[in-house]
RNA sequence: UGGGGCGUAGCCAAGUGGUAAGGCAACGGGUUUUGAUCCCGUGAUCCCUGGUUCGAUCCCAGGCGCCCCAGCCA
């Protein structure tokens, strides 16, 4: 962030096992300075859990008055691509975040681990091995077993120089040979039993061309990376535990110009949806979902275009606190991060989805007048505005029931509602189609109870919001449910299995206030009622499109399901 | 008898020797021209069993459970 640092005591500050770690190691002494990065593979785009790393990263940063980098893992182009760096990096600025300087990349210093490989080579630490993967498989071992040592482990110094040499040059196949560090076969950690350095791959890089052959593996590059970076504080989650003996040794046997320390921290797991990029991947390319930033996705991208504001992303990280422990946040978490800014900042407005004609029989025809009403009852500045209100309007044809329970509050016949900003109106008649359908509402208005409220004292239970039918602007609204109908669809053999076929909705008969024509891009508004909502790019200016961002809290619903 | 982690309310968690913060959810109640918002209220023998101690969620020992690692992915 591009925030003051919290030093001010009404910015208590925040607390959790990698910011003590920071502290006793500043108050030690050690550097003056915090360094973070953020270390995506470009090889898709950033999802809600990638959001905790980067508000981690950079929340350090500024909190220590440090910096922090973006800085793309890019070691694998058989994997990466463009897009996915394009795209991360728009995702990174419209979070907030500003990187220190450049946008860095470890193939920057493709060079100089090459250099730092041959420096291993020349210390007898590291060796070219000939094995083929099934092969090095074989001698692995198994995890209470240990491995043999590579029947090349011994050659010597000149000729793995020599081999390595010709590795870069391109004199063999891919997967040919692999520059191995000598470490030791029988460790119980397995990153240790000689793990591979570079390999040999022939895919163009989208930094670096075709000028390489063969690429770092992750162990060799992360942490070099770090130390060229000057990184203090290499974040990272659990699964790369096991990782950081490795991480050390490497940077204990090679001539870095600093020393960078790995932390691990539990990654964030949320219900009803996937946060793996296979997974993820695998909904784009199958065509499960419109695309990565469909508004359907945990991605960056795809909350962005659901109407997510980057402060309740940032504001629901930091909720999270930073532990070891595995577990997994109730989307409900989320939700209430979307509604607490919104329900502050969302202008009002009115929007029938699922229209019902009404017709105000004692309402003179051809007549239309204003009424006035409340932008943001949560704040009196956002003023007010008119809505066009005449004899022929539309409410929602769940407010209207023919022979409602008790405890429905909305129209039925001769029940008597507020219309929003309105009138009182009260149901005389029913008028249905031959299948028995009910088509249109006959109404009768109360001219004393304008702006809502009766002279006579009477009180009416509900409120309905409506729009007046010549002066609606059509649109299409698309609502969006969760993505899944279980709550931890990873754990699921077929996960596409537990996909809810009804996560996307879309109504096309839809009927907004006029004032609704003119909402940016970008801008989320409330359709009273119902939720709140924001324009969807494929929408044209005949035509809007609206993606519900998320429902209103609903405990009407809660009554209904109890019966 | 492989290695590395983790176990505090439905969920995320703070506390780490003095007798259990906070948020989300849920459930009551109040206000209300959004059945929204807002306001008030309600929840824990801290995985188990021993031990040390005046006293243990916290220390020690032994269990149990869950997660990660056998890619030339990151």
């Amino acid at each position: 962030m591009t925030e003051e640092n919290n030093t001010d005591a009404d910015f208590p500050e925040v607390r959790d096992f990698i910011r003590d770690q920071i502290r006793s190691d500043l108050d030690d002494g050690r550097g003056e300075k915090v360094v973070t990065r953020f270390p995506p593979e470009p090889n898709g785009y950033l999802h809600i859990g990638h959001a905790k790393s980067i508000c981690l990263n950079f929340g350090i940063a500024s909190e220590f008055a440090g910096r922090c980098n973006l800085r793309f893992d890019d070691t694998n182009p058989a994997k990466e691509d463009q897009e996915f760096i394009d795209a991360i990096r728009e995702d990174v600025s419209w979070l907030g975040f500003d990187w220190d300087g450049d946008v860095k990349y470890a193939s920057d210093n493709f060079e100089q681990l090459y250099v730092w490989a041959e420096h291993l080579i020349e210390a007898d630490k590291a060796f070219v091995d000939d094995l083929t993967a099934e092969e090095m498989r074989e001698y692995r071992g198994t995890l209470t077993e240990p491995g043999k040592n590579s029947p090349h482990r011994d050659r010597g110094v000149d000729e793995n120089l020599d081999l390595f040499r010709r590795m870069r040059a391109g004199e063999f196949e891919d997967g040919a040979r692999v520059l191995r560090a000598k470490i030791d076969m029988a460790s119980g950690n397995i990153n240790l039993r000689d793990p591979v350095l570079y390999r040999i791959v022939r895919a163009s890089h989208p930094r670096t061309g075709d000028n390489w052959c063969i690429y770092p593996t992750y162990d060799f590059a992360h942490g070099q990376t770090d130390a060229i970076e000057g990184v203090t504080h290499s974040l990272c989650t659990l699964e790369f535990e096991d990782h950081r003996p490795l991480y050390d040794w490497l940077i204990e046997n090679l001539p870095v110009p600093s020393y960078p320390k790995q932390y691990e921290y539990s990654r964030l797991n949320m219900t009803y949806t996937v946060l793996s990029k296979r997974r993820l991947m695998q909904l784009v390319e199958e065509g499960h979902v419109a695309g990565w930033d469909d508004p359907r996705m945990p991605t960056i991208s795809g909350l962005r275009r659901r109407g997510v504001p980057a402060a309740s992303i940032r504001d629901f990280i930091s909720r999270l606190a930073i532990s070891k422990s595995e577990g997994t946040v109730e989307a409900a978490m989320l939700e209430h991060c979307i509604r607490e800014p919104l329900n502050d900042s969302a202008l009002r407005r009115m929007a029938v989805l699922r229209p019902l004609k009404v017709v105000i029989e004692n309402y003179p025809e051809g007549q239309t007048e204003d009424v006035e009403a409340t932008n943001n009852p949560r704040d009196e500045a956002a003023g007010t505005r008119s809505v066009p209100f005449s004899r022929e309007i539309y409410i929602e044809r769940d407010d209207f029931m023919e022979d409602p329970p008790k405890k429905f509050f909305r129209l039925g016949p001769g029940r008597e509602v507020r219309l929003r900003a309105a009138y009182f109106i009260t149901c005389t008649d029913v008028i249905k189609d031959d299948a028995g359908e009910v088509v249109e509402l006959r109404c009768t208005y109360d001219p004393e109870t304008r702006g809502g409220d009766a002279p006579d004292g009477r009180k009416v239970k509900g409120t309905l919001h409506w729009v007046s039918a010549s002066h609606a602007v059509d649109a299409e609204v698309r609502l969006y449910s969760p993505l899944f109908v279980v709550e931890n669809p990873g754990a699921t053999a077929d996960f596409l299995s537990t996909l809810n076929p009804a996560s996307l909705e879309v109504l096309k008969d839809c009927k907004l206030e006029p004032e609704l024509a003119n909402v940016a891009g970008g801008q989320v508004v409330q359709f009273e009622r119902l939720g709140y909502f924001c324009t969807d790019p494929d929408g044209s200016a005949d035509t809007p499109i609206f993606n519900r961002t998320l429902g209103l809290r609903d405990s009407y619903a809660k009554v209904m399901a109890k019966g």
